[in-house]
RNA sequence: GUGAUCGUAGCUCAGUUCGGUUAGAGCACCUGGUUGUGGUCCAGGAUGUCGGGGGUUCAAAUCCCCUCGGUCACCCCA
């Protein structure tokens, strides 16, 4: 059992019931909210030709460090999907249907990383992503659906971070800003944001080491780079935030890890639980993805959230919570067994929520069985019932509550009783 | 990849400081009390490569080294 090879490899895990319920719960949760706003699923292979996902950045460290990539039988490089909006780009590309083009979708990705609180090799994400549409108000939209699946799932403490990254233009004005910036005072900087400041200087924004903290709040800020176009994209986002009542503050510090991200950014940060880790949810606008991997010029939105680390937060808010297993009939059978064979059969083909022992148990187990399946009734059926054709009906919320009823009335007897 | 910390029954943990009889507790599980009846109660029972490997020693869960895994933080991100 502790044998390394017989265990779920590191960073992975089992997800066992009421754990596993939740996770389809929350994904059915998650399906009708955007169904109900005309979105449709997409399911794209778990993993792509390596090149799908390099496209993305050769300085996102998803990208570049993460990969689980390897080489198939038929020397083919791939790579396991560490993130789906660049699947669901190269589908689009792939099948071109008309647009505007609303997908959903979910399932699991994987990067190689230390895992820790929220943090796994696999993980699980449920997401949308929008192909072609330049307007503002869709990137409202986005955010307005994961806001409402939030508050479906009974989270109270979620907040929403907005930034505008600008044009392509814009954007590489900040960055030229920054380098300038934290150059100057470059021995001040603790050493991995001197590292990251030559691969991407945006990301020396996010640095959460205390001994960069001043240079960074002291850093010019994006929004001062803003084109006019850009700026009035990012005023109509917020206005129409504003229209819907969703609270956002803008954090113009926000960069992300994925670098196709182009004028809104957007994160959602539970506050409900302690760890490094607490986004729950994020995406942004990423015209142009579409054109880097080979298709035609196409403005695109999304968002991904992160399923076990919203479930952690449904944790810490005490909502979401499983209902009860519901047996409605556990079956005793002291026989031998053929007649629980029988009659839960029947009674499930019938509807009912059906259970039995196996083992030709004694009748106090089996009981025992019956109460902690959580059944309403226990059926239970002895020699004398079969010889007279009846079987006992025993309420187990009552401690007395039984009577012989015979088998034809069964279904009508429990539909009464149930119902 | 870096650092810290932990790893004893299915679960939660005691025992590790200062090595020493067959390694314990609670919960859960099983059987019986109740030769046809659960949830309460009582009695009894089963369960451990003390994460793995190596070393020191008369003797290791306990000390040392290596390794694997968990947790937390950095990095990064959902």
């Amino acid at each position: 059992m502790n044998d390394l090879n017989f265990r779920a490899p590191k960073g992975t895990r089992d997800i066992l019931w009421p754990d596993s319920a939740r996770h389809q719960f929350l994904t059915e949760v998650f399906a009708e909210v955007v169904s109900e706003a005309g979105y449709t699923q997409v399911i794209t292979p778990m993993f792509e030709h390596v090149e799908v996902f390099q496209r993305l950045g050769g300085a996102t460290d998803v990208v570049r460090k993460e990969m689980y990539d390897f080489q198939d039988k038929g020397g083919r490089h791939l790579a396991l999907r560490p993130e789906q909006t660049a699947s669901v780009v190269r589908a689009f590309n792939e099948h071109r249907p008309a647009i505007p083009w609303k997908a959903w979708y979910t399932g699991p990705n994987f990067r190689y990383e230390r895992s820790q609180k929220g943090r796994f090799r696999q993980f699980s994400q449920v997401g949308i992503e929008v192909l072609g549409v330049e307007d503002p108000y869709l990137d409202v939209e986005v955010m307005a659906l994961a806001w409402r699946f939030y508050e479906r799932l009974g989270l109270r403490q979620v907040k929403l971070e907005l930034n505008s990254l600008g044009s392509k233009e814009d954007r590489n004005k900040f960055i030229d800003a920054l380098q300038q910036h934290f150059t100057q005072s470059l021995s001040e900087l603790s050493e991995e944001s001197q590292k990251t400041l030559e691969v991407n200087p945006l990301r020396v924004l996010d640095s959460n080491r205390e001994q960069d903290a001043h240079l960074i709040s002291a850093a010019p800020s994006m929004l001062d780079f803003l084109s006019e176009d850009s700026e009035e994209h990012f005023t109509q986002v917020q206005e129409g935030l504003n229209s819907l009542n969703i609270p956002f503050s803008v954090n113009p510090k926000l960069v992300r890890g994925l670098d196709y991200y182009i004028r809104t950014a957007f994160e959602f940060i539970s506050e409900s639980f302690d760890a490094a880790q607490n986004a729950i949810g994020g995406g942004g606008r990423y015209d142009g993805l579409v054109e880097d991997l080979g298709g035609p010029s196409t403005p695109g939105v999304g968002f991904a959230i992160g399923t076990d680390r919203t479930l952690l937060a449904c944790d810490a808010e005490k909502t979401f919570q499983m209902p009860e297993a519901a047996i409605e009939v556990f079956v005793v059978d002291v026989t031998g067994g053929m007649e629980a064979l029988k009659l839960t059969t029947e009674l499930r083909n019938a509807g009912f929520k059906t259970d039995r022992a196996w083992d030709n148990r004694s009748m106090k187990a089996q009981m025992k069985l019956a109460d902690r399946s959580g059944a309403l009734f226990a059926i239970i059926v002895g020699e004398e019932e079969v010889a007279s054709d009846t079987v006992i009906l025993r309420d187990l919320r009552e401690s007395t509550g039984q009577s012989k009823i015979t088998r034809e009335t069964i279904q009508e007897d429990l539909r009464k009783r149930l119902r």
